[in-house]
DNA sequence: GTGGCTGCAAATCATTTGCATATAC
DNA sequence: GTATATGCAAATGATTTGCAGCCAC
């Protein structure tokens, strides 16, 4: 938790508890969670949490460049931990969010069509690899 | 007009007015509305229009695949008339999204760390090219 | 005539805001 | 001690839903 801490220090971030164990459950999943999700999570530890800090935390944590927001399912933003360049893969099926690895040819490009590009996003969607060999195995049982 | 109608004939979507002004309207527009603009614009035109029945037409045209959403930034869905493959860009000045031609190396793949891929995605963010020029001139003005 | 489509209003869901209280330094 | 953060509840904004009336075939 000290670690926690400190990176909100070195942001100019007054570290109280309810940022620490929301930065420290962002770096401890792999689910990219939704601020409902997280305030779930978090509600059990913190029973005094509420979901305006939830929402504000985020909020100071993405100006930051700590976490990014990820917009993929279209109707709520997932949340991630920065770190090594990573993309993100939603299964249709299962609906869960994946990290992939995959660097677009011209990913450090700094300009399209004349216009200066800060952010660039890549999104896939399909079947999961999980998914595709359950189906497999369901249509070999069949 | 006629040839919405067919369109939305040969889809298997009833071709009632309201429908076919929509899917003209985003036919006509390169600005990537929001369900709420696309209501207000044909508003006028069509007075008895209601938002539900904007947001019902477009979850028809998506599912037929004949418009798409765009979710680039991050509260409320554009629209998009589903032509060439493009890519978006928004302008983080202006809040313009505009397309932009890009294809990215891997853009045909079919799979990424063994997921199978159905869609991909990419989005830029960044000044737009005219926001650049107002920008320099303004600069020079000083 | 009947089924599907529309329009209205109410409901829902994610997110934001206002404000009084509590907390960190 | 003081500024800042929190928590609650109410507000907002996008989208969805239920349902009665309307229209096309």
């Amino acid at each position: 938790m000290e670690n926690y801490k400190q990176l909100l220090n070195e942001a100019g971030i007054k570290p109280t508890i309810q940022r620490i164990k929301i930065l420290e459950f962002l770096d401890n999943t792999k689910s990219h969670p939704t601020a409902d999700a997280i305030y779930s999570a978090l509600y059990e530890k913190v029973p005094t949490l509420s979901k305006a800090t939830v929402y504000n935390t985020l909020d100071i944590l993405r100006q930051k460049k700590m976490i990014s927001a990820i917009s993929i399912t279209e109707s709520e933003l997932h949340y991630d931990m920065v770190k090594e360049r990573h993309q993100h893969f939603l299964c249709t099926q299962c609906g869960k969010i994946l990290d992939v690895s995959f660097n677009c040819a011209r990913g450090e490009m700094d300009t399209v069509d004349g216009h200066q590009v800060a952010q660039h996003l890549c999104y896939f969607r399909g079947i999961c690899r999980n998914c595709l060999k359950e189906n497999a195995s369901n249509k070999s049982n069949t």
